[in-house]
DNA sequence: TGGGCTTGCGCC
DNA sequence: AAAGGGCGCAAGCCCA
C-alpha cells in the first residue's frame, strides 16, 4: 500500500514497501532510468507513493508519461503535523527541530538543491514517515484527511504545471496593441502610455514629470493645488480635476504593460501554454501561493487570451460565496445554513429579514469574517450577530484567542502560528497601557479570525480538486493532457480544459465534486456549495 | 551597483 | 467607494 521512495547518493532509488505504521517490509533497488517504469507498473493500483517533496519527484514522472493515483508528501505533511493542535501530544510534535523543518521553508523549485538536502542524515524518509503515521493514527481523524488532501493538491499542482493553461500569444499581443499601441522597442514606453503621460504633464504644467514615480506625482499634484496623501487610484478617483481621467487611465495601462505586457508574454508563455509554478501550502492559512508569472493575480484584462485548443472547451467553475458557507458548516449555524441553501446566500439573508439589502448582507458577512469594524460592516455586526449567533461566536472566539496569543485551527486541524514577540502585551503594568501593543493584538485577532475561515475554505477547495482530478481522469483516454484535465486553480475557482464532446459531462462532474467536498468536510450537516459554471472558448467569456 | 524596503495594484 | 483577511510582482526609492 505504501512505498517510500528514497534517492541514494549514486542516483539510484530505494523503494521501501511499508505497513500501515510505516515499518519497512521489503525494499526494491531501482535504477534511476527505471523509476518511471517501476512506478507505472503499479498504476493504477492501491499504492500511495511516499516521497520527500512532490515538486521534486513528480514532474519527471509526468514528463515520462506516468501519472500516479495518490501520494504522501512528507514535507507538506510535516509542516501540518508539527504544529497542529490535533497532534500536539504526539512524538513528531515533541521532537527537536530537524532537517524536515528546514526543508519546510525551501522553495520547491530547485530540484538539485533539494536532493542535496535530502541526502543529509537527518532527512531519512522512512523514519519520518513512521513518525507521521504514528501522529495521524493516534489523533483526530480529520488531520489524516487534511494530510491526504494536501498531498493530492500537490499532485494537482504538478499536473497543472505539466499540462499548462492554454494561452494564445497572438491574441494577447493583439489585445496589448489595441490598448497600448504597437509593441515598443526595448525599454521604451508604448505610444498610448507616452501620449497619456504627456497629457498628465500638460494638465499639471510639469513637463519633466515621470508619472511612474509616486513621490514626483504627489509633488506635482500639490503644486497644481491638489492635496493628496498618496497616488492610489481610489484616492485620486475622489478628486475633480482635468488631470485625473488621463492619470487614472495611465495607471491602469501602465499596470497592464508592466505586469502582463509583452515582457510577461515572452517570459511565461511557451508553445501555447502558460505554466505557472503553484506552491501548495504556500500561505499560512493553507491557501496556495504561486511562484513566477503572478498566476494567482491574473487580471481580467488578459483572460481573453486564454483560449481552448481547436475542438476543445474551457469549463470555468467558481464556488459562490464559499467562505460564508464554510463558516456556516463549521459553526453548525442552522440559520446561516438555511440562507446558504439558496444559490445566492446574500439575497437569502435579505429574504429572511436578517438585513435589508444585498449590499448590507455582503459587507456584514465579509466584516464578520475579516474583522471589519467601520463603515457598513461595522453597522451590520449587531444584526449579523442576532441572526447568526453561532457563526458569529465562532469567529469572535477565534479573534479573542488570537488577541490572547493563542493558536487557532481550521476545521481539519491546520493550526495558526504563534504571534511574534512584538505582539505580546505587557500585563504587569495595567495602567501603563501600551496602545501600540493593543493595536498589534487586535490585528493578530483579525488574522486568527480570518485564518479559521480562509483555511477551512482552502481545505474545501483541496477536497474539491482532489476528487475532481480522479473523476476527470476517468472521463478520457491516453496521456493526462489528452483527457479532460485541470488547467488552472484560483482559491475557489477551477478551469478545466476538455475535448468539446466531454464539456457537459465535465461541468456536471465539477458540481458533483463540489457536493462531495462538502460532505467530506461537514458530513450530513445540511450545507450546500453551489457553483457558477460556464462552458466557453476563452476565459474572458466566463462571468 | 546592488540589495532591501515601500508603494501601488492585481487576484481571492 | 471603502472597509476587513491572505498573497506576488514591478518600479521607484534609499542607503551602503
Amino acid at each position: 500500500m505504501y512505498i517510500v521512495l528514497e534517492r541514494r547518493p549514486d542516483g539510484g532509488v530505494l523503494a521501501h514497501h511499508t505497513d500501515d505504521g510505516g515499518r519497512v517490509t521489503t525494499t526494491d533497488a531501482v535504477r534511476e532510468g527505471d523509476l518511471a517504469t517501476y512506478v507505472s507498473s503499479r498504476e493504477p493500483g492501491d499504492t500511495r507513493w511516499v516521497w520527500h517533496d512532490t515538486a521534486a519527484w513528480y514532474p519527471r514522472l509526468l514528463a515520462a508519461g506516468v501519472r500516479v493515483e495518490r501520494c504522501h508528501d512528507l514535507r507538506l505533511a510535516h509542516v501540518i503535523l508539527r504544529s497542529s493542535l490535533f497532534t500536539a501530544h504526539t512524538s513528531i510534535a515533541a521532537a527537536p527541530s530537524s532537517g524536515w523543518d528546514r526543508l519546510a521553508g525551501a522553495a520547491a523549485v530547485d530540484l538539485d538543491a533539494l536532493f542535496d538536502v535530502e541526502q543529509r542524515d537527518d532527512l531519512d524518509p522512512v523514519a519520518e514517515f513512521a513518525l507521521q503515521r504514528e501522529a495521524v493514527t493516534g489523533s483526530d481523524a480529520r488531520i489524516g484527511r487534511l494530510v491526504n488532501a494536501e498531498s493530492a493538491g500537490a499532485l494537482v499542482a504538478a499536473e497543472m504545471t505539466h499540462a499548462g493553461l492554454p494561452w494564445r500569444a497572438d491574441a494577447h499581443d493583439a489585445l496589448l496593441a489595441a490598448a497600448l499601441g504597437p509593441r515598443p522597442r526595448h525599454g521604451e514606453r508604448p505610444a498610448e502610455l507616452e501620449r497619456l503621460a504627456d497629457e498628465v504633464r500638460r494638465a499639471l504644467d510639469a513637463p519633466d514629470l515621470n508619472p511612474d514615480s509616486p513621490p514626483e506625482l504627489v509633488r506635482a499634484l500639490r503644486r497644481a493645488g491638489i492635496t493628496v496623501d498618496s497616488t492610489r487610484s481610489h484616492e485620486l478617483k475622489r478628486i475633480e480635476h482635468p488631470v485625473i481621467p488621463p492619470l487614472l487611465e495611465f495607471k491602469k495601462l501602465a499596470r497592464l504593460h508592466t505586469a502582463n505586457g509583452w515582457h510577461w508574454l515572452d517570459t511565461w508563455v511557451r508553445d501555447g501554454r502558460f505554466r505557472p509554478v503553484y506552491v501548495p501550502g504556500g500561505v499560512v492559512t493553507g491557501r496556495w501561493a504561486s511562484n513566477g508569472g503572478g498566476a494567482l493575480q491574473l487580471p481580467a484584462q488578459v483572460r481573453s487570451a486564454v483560449i481552448a485548443d481547436p475542438g476543445w472547451k474551457l469549463v470555468v467553475a467558481d464556488a459562490a460565496q464559499l467562505e460564508p458557507r464554510v463558516l456556516a458548516g463549521m459553526s453548525a449555524d442552522t440559520a446561516m445554513a438555511t440562507a446558504a441553501r439558496a444559490s445566492d446566500l446574500y439575497q437569502a439573508m435579505v429574504d429572511s429579514g436578517a438585513v435589508q439589502t444585498r449590499e448590507q448582507a455582503k459587507y456584514g458577512i465579509l466584516g464578520a469574517i475579516y474583522g471589519g469594524t467601520r463603515g457598513e460592516s461595522g453597522r451590520m455586526l449587531p444584526r449579523i450577530t442576532r441572526a447568526y449567533p453561532r457563526a458569529m461566536a465562532l469567529v469572535e472566539d477565534a479573534a479573542r484567542a488570537g488577541e490572547r496569543g493563542e493558536r487557532v485551527r481550521t476545521w481539519l486541524g491546520r493550526t495558526s502560528p504563534l504571534p511574534g514577540e512584538a505582539m505580546v502585551t505587557s500585563t504587569d503594568e495595567p495602567d501603563a497601557v501600551d496602545r501600540a501593543a493593543q493595536g498589534r493584538a487586535r490585528a493578530w485577532g483579525r488574522f486568527t479570525r480570518n485564518f479559521v475561515v480562509q483555511g477551512t475554505a482552502a481545505e474545501w477547495a483541496l477536497h474539491w480538486m482532489a476528487t475532481l482530478r480522479i473523476r476527470l481522469w476517468e472521463l478520457g483516454d491516453g496521456r493526462l493532457e489528452e483527457r479532460p484535465h485541470l488547467a488552472f486553480f484560483l482559491h475557489d475557482e477551477v478551469v478545466v480544459h476538455t475535448p468539446e464532446a466531454s464539456a457537459e459531462r465535465v461541468a456536471e462532474t465539477i458540481r458533483e465534486c463540489a457536493a462531495e467536498a462538502g460532505r467530506l468536510l461537514f458530513g450530513s450537516f445540511p450545507i450546500e456549495f453551489p457553483l457558477s459554471v460556464a462552458i466557453v472558448d476563452d476565459y474572458g467569456q466566463a462571468k
